[in-house]
RNA sequence: GCAGGGGUGGUCGAGUGGUUAAUGGCACCGGGCUGUAAACCCGGCGGGUUCACGCCCUACGUAGGUUCGAAUACUACCCCCUGCA
């Protein structure tokens, strides 16, 4: 195979299997394993899903396909270099299961105060150590490539929620340049041999790539991975699709970034501010103009009813720190809402956290224990908190696709939301 | 017994005549957290009453007195700590 024809090859399988509404549940096989969907990918922005071992993420009640981890953050600490020099970032973790990794364009939003945009890209003043950085399309896509992600994101500028109009169109147009150079810088990379994660292209076939509607597919077949080989082997790529809450420049950025074509497409720049229901407004707005053929990818999204919301209207991935930052800050997730272990209340509450909960904490501990860890510093409360919330994102997410795959989506929503909407006892 | 030091709100500890219900820390109570600058941040924290501004009561070991006014200066007593006998 020649070098030019490698990125011209999928990276991806994707297969719906089943839709209901604009929901889909599908799977989406990475060069790393296959990753059902809808899924919720957990964050784990410095190599560290913050508390959680990886045998944890590994095991059953938590089984978690794939995970993120962030381009800036690791080209601060420890570095491109030491990445490439330990093979890349899986083998630096120590996990083999599918990565994948933000831009950095989140940073351009969170770290505001300590960075200047620019054409070219954005200087960002290290809060590490205080030192001048510059982070492009370009650098973002080499220090991706070090790492050897599964999935690397494009570049872009990530704005706050209440952006103007003019300002989010601005904002709009430079990440779209920003998706183009990345996009190009990505491809060279990728003929280059700079992606550390590079596997052996599998050569049973091309990967079947279908129209966004339902195959006829067998759960055996599912869980074995299904039947499809030909993935080339290289990294995949997503553009994101910003424009604040004005809708004409969301459809407007989504045309800009599909014309630039990528792997996969994300919808980036929510939950930044704006009121939730311009969220939803936005999302069901737009997923369902993104291309069928492709994943779609929700960023940095979220509570456990927006997972639900907006797989009901057409997105397919998450990520978001809130289970595990949450976790660390006392707060449990739970069937019937959320749960803050610090109350009085708990104290001497024999029960688990979560009575439907089937996850090693709600097996093993009572709240009233939980709350006395945390009371009293001990860095177990974090862990514990974190796992029970990572299983409960990821078995709600399960519940998900289980109930598309069976025609019970609506019902499940419905039932879902009475649940957490109806207050911890 | 003598000499010196000290007793402040749940706790430690400031304050040493006048917006002092009393600075801070901790503890406690509650809230927030959405592509992680986060094991973080914010609020409350004597009692009663008011929707609220507020008003009333009780409080700096105990009891007295001095003063327009005392946690703060004075007197007596109680208790604690240190040293000497």
């Amino acid at each position: 195979m020649s070098a030019q024809a490698l990125t011209a090859e999928p990276a991806l399988g994707w297969r719906v299997l089943a839709r209901d509404g604009e929901a889909r549940a599908g799977f989406l096989r990475t060069r790393r394993g296959v990753v059902e969907t809808p899924v919720f990918m957990p964050v784990g922005t410095l190599g560290s899903v913050k508390g959680v071992r990886f045998e944890e993420l590994e095991a059953p009640d938590l089984d978690a396909s794939i995970i993120l981890g962030n381009t800036y953050h690791l080209w601060l600490r420890p570095g491109a270099e030491v990445l490439r020099a330990c093979g890349g970032l899986h083998k630096f973790i120590g996990w083999e299961r599918a990565i994948l990794t933000d831009s950095g364009g989140f940073q351009v939003f969170s770290l505001s105060d300590l960075r200047r945009i620019s054409e070219e890209g954005v200087e960002f003043r290290s809060q590490v150590d205080g030192r001048l950085c510059f982070l492009s399309p370009e650098v973002s896509m080499e220090v991706q490539a070090a790492l050897g992600s599964d999935i690397v994101m494009a570049f872009d500028e990530c704005l706050a929620g209440q952006a103007t109009h003019d300002a989010a169109r601005a904002s709009l147009e430079l990440t779209a340049r920003w998706a183009r150079r990345s996009r190009t810088r990505f491809d060279e990379l990728q003929r280059e041999g700079a992606d550390t994660g590079r596997t052996e292209r599998t050569d049973a076939g091309p990967v079947a790539r279908n129209d966004g509607e339902p195959v006829a597919r067998s759960d055996e077949e599912l869980v074995a991975g299904g039947d499809e080989d030909g993935l080339s082997g290289r990294q995949a790529v997503f553009g994101i699709v910003q424009g604040a809450t004005h809708l004409d420049l969301r459809r407007e950025s989504l045309e800009r970034t599909v014309e630039v074509g990528f792997d996969g497409y994300a919808i980036g720049g929510l939950s930044v501010g704006e009121e939730k229901r311009l969220m939803y407004e936005v999302v069901e707005a737009v997923a369902p103009l993104m291309p069928a053929e492709s994943p779609r990818y929700l960023m940095g999204v979220g509570t456990p009813e927006d997972l639900v919301e907006s797989v009901a209207r057409g997105v397919d991935m998450f990520d978001c720190v809130m289970p595990t930052r949450n976790g660390r800050n006392g707060q449990a997730f739970t069937s019937r809402g959320k749960l803050n272990i610090k109350n009085a209340r708990w104290a001497a509450d024999a029960r688990p956290l979560d009575d439907a909960c089937a996850c090693a904490v709600c097996r093993r501990h009572s709240r009233a224990y939980l709350r006395h860890l945390f009371m009293s510093g001990e860095m177990l409360a974090a862990v514990l908190l974190s796992h029970h919330n990572l299983a409960f994102f990821l078995d709600t997410m399960r519940r998900v696709r289980q109930a598309i795959r069976s025609g019970e989506f609506t019902r499940f929503r419905r039932e879902f939301l009475v649940g957490t909407g109806s207050g911890v006892e």
